[in-house]
DNA sequence: CTGTTAGCGCTTTCAG
DNA sequence: CTGAAAGCGCTAACAG
């Protein structure tokens, strides 16, 4: 491998002066700047990227951190690595994945103070998230897809859940549902501040409110049995419920099949949409899922470019940005049923 | 940040004495290396990785190039990138990620030549295959998650195809099927010389032959629509089938509403058996798929360790290792049927 | 068993 | 507009 040096004798110039007229750092006329390039490219020369990290102080690496949720990993968070690693590389960067076992703040600080890093784009947030805490006090770089309790002062995305659940339950009322049910991720994420699940609970019970609809709301596990179960309680509990709205893929299936159980067609006699889902799910089914669908691989980017802005000197100022999920009508919502059969 | 001079300072020892002593590059005194380490926890010292990098050549950072496949990614790209990033950590190794639209040999020559990663793992082998011949030339460490034609001095996992589709094959047949097809990915990526569509495609008429059986092959796209058009062709060009052997989970509803469209019922009148697919995927479907899981993560892990082990010096030799998918069976395979509705 | 020192390949003052 | 030289923080000879 040839080194700046070489380039440097091979153009008859000093090495510093290679060094700026690749970066651009300052002033170089036009003659030497041909023949610095010239030099590197018949040496097949590429600046190596330790040395200048180590020199600069800055690594142009960051890092997703891709914590394994215990409900599984799914199509979204594919499109969030695939989004940021492909967003860094447009920007120069390089993208590390560290996926850790658990959001625990000690790994992540033994990894930041390697120095391989400038910064971070952290998911999976929740309402009080400790290594949010962490970063802010070593003031060290990042951006998070999703939100926490406290925000300020941090750049971050996500999606509005608000207007997503609002679009999905106007979408039914017109459709005729009065009586909707939404099925949540387990309690335990709700109670340990799993943002996703907090807020979508709580704006779809606003949505219901403000149209003046009998809702319910449940948490349930993240499998097709789960569903299932989760469905013939749900009608248990009221028994004119004819629109479900559930934030969990895994369970689909198990609540498709609960509702035909009982004779029920879908969309004829009962509706479902999934929300925060994809159309790569929604084409799985039969019937296709009427969805929501995550905005993930654009969460993914605009996380990403935020922390490229903050690392860069741009962008002083903090922002938030909300990107509501798309729906897409499909086969699974239909009109509310006039009459149905009893069970 | 402190440095290794501050801890050696701490510990009234030279410089080099620490470097040894983290290193265990060679023997210390238990009493300095004990105050070495009490200095560098008093002091919060963590070696820097770019300076450790660039004076020892060796970064401790490996990548794994994630190709955009035209035909889409799925849970079993995501199992890579988990299984390769949790391997590497647990070796004390950096996983970076490098997403390229396309298999091109000039960009990834660009990236090695940064210096930036001490080996890369490969995926999306063809046959032929540019990387392959690249990284083979400049004498690049590299591991690979398929194969190509001539693997000869490249450590290599992939999948036993040959016993995966004759496991399937023999499970057909003991149900009493005798007219079996197989659906492959696209005629395009066959080719190309793509490594599953060529080597299941060629196993499974061998399992055919070997087996006195009727088998006939067919391409096909990678959605729905593509499925549903293949089954009525294939049923066309043979209308004695009663099982499908199926590559591509895009094309499974599909294949599943062609199916129930001509009034017959799966498993008893059509069996439909997923191949290179993958637990969560069968589980959406209703009924539930017969499949043969792709070991993703083992697969994952296995070539990630090999690489590393081929830049530590160990394994002196070249190794392949073929990993069967594992056929579990459920609800969408059964007895051939005795007789069956016309249409 | 420990210390001294010459780089690794680059960035960035400081001087022209 | 260009050069010379001092590091960045660490590894690995070389020398006891």
């Amino acid at each position: 491998m040839p080194t700046m040096q070489d380039v440097a004798r091979h153009a008859g110039v000093a090495l510093s002066t290679v060094s700026y007229a690749i970066n651009g750092t300052r002033p170089i006329s036009e003659e030497t700047r041909q023949r610095i390039f010239a030099a590197m490219e018949e040496l097949g020369y590429h600046p190596n990227a330790l040395a200048r990290g180590l020199a600069s102080k800055r690594s142009r690496i960051i890092a997703l951190l891709l914590p394994t949720a215990k409900r599984g990993l799914g199509l979204t968070e594919l499109e969030f690595v695939i989004g940021a690693s492909r967003t860094a590389r447009d920007h120069n960067y390089h993208l590390v994945l560290w996926s850790t076992e658990i959001r625990d703040p000690d790994e992540l600080r033994q990894f930041m103070q390697q120095g391989l890093v400038d910064g971070v784009v952290l998911m999976e947030i929740h309402e009080q998230d400790a290594r949010v805490q962490l970063l802010k006090e070593i003031n060290f770089p990042f951006t998070m897809i999703g939100r926490c309790a406290d925000n300020s002062h941090i750049n971050h995305v996500d999606i509005n859940f608000g207007q997503t659940v609002q679009v999905v339950v106007e979408h039914l009322q017109a459709l005729g549902h009065t009586h909707i049910a939404f099925l949540n991720h387990t309690q335990e994420e709700f109670m340990a501040g799993y943002g996703p699940a907090v807020r979508t609970q709580r704006h779809f019970l606003e949505a219901i409110a403000a149209h003046n609809l009998h809702g319910l709301t449940r948490f349930c596990e993240s499998n097709p049995e789960a569903g299932y179960t989760a469905v013939n309680e749900l009608l248990l509990e009221d028994p004119e419920l004819t629109a479900i709205i559930v934030m969990n893929d895994q369970t689909v299936p198990g609540i498709m099949r609960a509702i035909q159980n009982r004779g029920w067609r879908i969309p004829d006699d009962f509706s479902l949409v999934a929300i925060v889902s994809s159309a790569q799910v929604a084409q799985m089914m039969t019937p296709t899922l009427t969805t929501a669908e995550a905005p993930a691989y654009e969460l993914a980017r605009l996380s990403t470019e935020m922390l490229i802005q903050q690392l860069d000197g741009q962008k002083k100022d903090f922002s938030e940005v909300l990107v509501p999920c798309e729906l897409v009508v499909r086969q699974s919502s239909g009109a509310c049923p006039k009459e149905r059969a009893a069970r």
